[in-house]
DNA sequence: GCTTGGCACTCTCCCGGATGGAGTGCTAAC
DNA sequence: GTTAGCACTCCATCCGGGAGAGTGCCAAGC
């Protein structure tokens, strides 16, 4: 990956400082940043024919570049880059906002509440795109499964994670069981794959349903059977991926044409490419930055996305973030994101605790 | 309201042909119609002066309007009501239109899934943003109301209705009941409230806590403790309001520059007004069409809203319907979301016959 | 050798005016 | 009642010019 070679040294002190000024004021403005305005407010000791020599080494360097011949500059995504690695100041959350959103996250219940909780929280704090992605749940680790009658031929299965979380889901099926029996079953099953991933317990229903003695044990064949046809169900559904707030990139200036909007709701209604990212990303630790082109869905589109993993990596319960133009306030946002993905985590283990009895 | 007002007989029947072609022709290009090209396309054996006398009676009395002077002619929202009210040819659906929206509805199984697909579906085959909305569950009549432990101090509460929707709810409780009292509890409950609207039960539940023998009957006041939590917990919940494909407004020329879209987008994003109107249209029996200025929201963004109610006036499963420019294809997609509620209502049904044991 | 003022150059944005086209309303003739 | 003709209005588009912003480069200064 470039970003490798982009050694911090590279730059001298000078430069680096001139790099950062120009990131933090385009941010804030979204103007083309002048050499005039940069030697107005940057703080520098310095004329705006020496700071114009800076830029004109930093653009040819690729961290900037011009719009056209006269405007200002405006960082690439090599800038970007460059200013979240080395040069960016995060902004402490104050103790309010830490005590706004860790009310608002214990407000929920359920994971998939919890999630659409904290991605509007997201956006309406970060004032971009919030988003949150739960994924299959292959990794859930299973602490029981239930079932209720809720129908003629139609079954409930609720299944809860030593997470947590808990999930149903309605399965049809010819001639059920009686209450008794589907006590019964349930009991048998939360016994048996009690702390097993839901695509091991999946696995194990089926050799026990092909052995030998389930050929001889209508009761356990039955049993088996249910199970699996509930885990089955379960699985393969790529649970949800939410954007909440997409009206809030409507202010931004740089869709305010046309045809940008247009580009850009597009991109969110086709959400293929983010889940194959978000995906990834759940295997990586800590808060994940991708700037402009450096993923296929922000590419393109001018869209970066600060995203973290909540829960950990063996069982993760999801991915929290936001999506905004490559235009944005980093140093305030990464934080957050922060701090929010460890709430969840904090919060969905608690509530796993909760329930190991 | 005006539309009394607005007497058949008004138009004589060249008016009407008239109206009838320019609505239609309209709809078709979304260019204001000249006098010429209704001479040349009409089917009309009249010049374009004679056109214009009628068209400026026309507008006279309100049913056409000129975005400026040397522009054609475009139809006003009462051009449009009378249309729909008189002038309209609704176009049949084909047996394979039929089919597949068939096919689509009986995919799904729960409401909420049920109500997702067909506004997915309505979206597509109507190229304009598809809405669904699942209004809360007051007159939902109970068949069964199920208990399932899944944490230390927490209940799924499983409610099933006579139509067959399937609610499920996570109820916080200080010492919860054993797995054998808990059965008790859904026999009782399912037993003593069986074939009740919601609101009504709740109604009885607290009634009863309230009662002299619930003081002497701990085992009964228990009961109607959990049961009214979880009803309560159930009845606030304004379902859900789904609107799919908005981007495919995008496409529409009246929505091509930036203020519009913007404008356009805000609209749906809030949406209490549209829910208000939904929740009115609840007790309408039939096809509900509301032009523009008829209604709050649809007023101001020149919308209109197609829908109807799945289910019976007595328990209403929600509406489906279609909002678009108020330039849209009346003729065709009446039937459509006609039909689909009719679908919808017919699977629900159907389903709900499959509960009844 | 770095810094800086000066200056010419470029590019965008905005404004005003001219032009062409589309469509109407009116009138007079059929 | 219908229609051809004509004057009129309004919009969309193009064009040129001027103002403004910002740069790059050069030469002078510290």
């Amino acid at each position: 990956m470039a970003r490798d070679l982009m050694n911090f040294d590279e730059l001298e002190t000078r430069s680096r400082d001139v790099l950062r000024e120009i990131v933090m004021q385009y941010v804030a403005t979204g103007e083309p940043i002048s050499s005039r305005s940069l030697a107005r407010r940057g703080g520098f000791e310095l004329s705006p024919a020496s700071l114009r020599n800076v830029m004109a080494d930093l653009e040819d360097l690729g961290y900037l570049s011009q719009p056209h011949t006269s405007a200002g500059r405006v960082p690439t995504d090599r800038g970007y880059r460059f200013f979240i690695d080395h040069l960016m100041k995060s902004r402490r959350l104050s103790q309010h906002e830490k005590d706004v959103i860790d009310e608002r996250v214990s407000r929920a219940d359920e994971l998939d509440e919890v999630m659409h909780h904290a991605s509007s929280l997201l956006s309406q704090l970060s004032n971009q795109v919030g988003l949150a992605f739960i994924p299959t749940l292959h990794h859930l680790v299973m602490r029981s499964m239930d079932f209720v009658q809720v129908g003629e031929r139609k079954i409930l299965c609720v299944i809860v994670g030593t997470n947590g979380v808990i999930v149903n889901q309605i399965i049809e099926i010819q001639d059920p069981p009686g209450r008794e029996e589907l006590l019964r079953i349930s009991s048998f099953i939360s016994g048996e794959f009690h702390g097993l991933a839901l695509e091991i317990v999946r696995e194990r229903m089926l050799n026990i349903l092909e052995d030998e003695r389930a050929r001889h044990d209508t009761m356990l064949a039955r049993t088996m059977r249910l199970g699996s046809e509930a885990v089955s169900e379960v699985l393969p559904h790529e649970r949800e991926l939410h954007l909440e707030g997409a009206t809030s990139i409507l202010d931004k200036p740089e869709f305010a044409d046309a045809e940008s909007m247009r580009k850009t709701f597009l991109a969110f209604e086709e959400k293929e490419k983010l889940v194959d990212i978000l995906n990834r990303c759940l295997n990586e630790d800590g808060l994940q930055i991708l700037v402009g082109a450096e993923s296929q869905f922000t590419r393109n589109y001018n869209f970066s996305l600060i995203a973290t993993r909540c829960g950990s990596a063996s069982s993760p319960l999801g991915m929290v973030g936001v999506i905004g133009p490559t235009r944005m306030e980093y140093g305030r946002l990464a934080p957050l994101v922060d701090y929010i993905g460890k709430a969840l985590s904090r919060k969905i283990e608690e509530s796993g605790a909760d329930n190991r009895d």
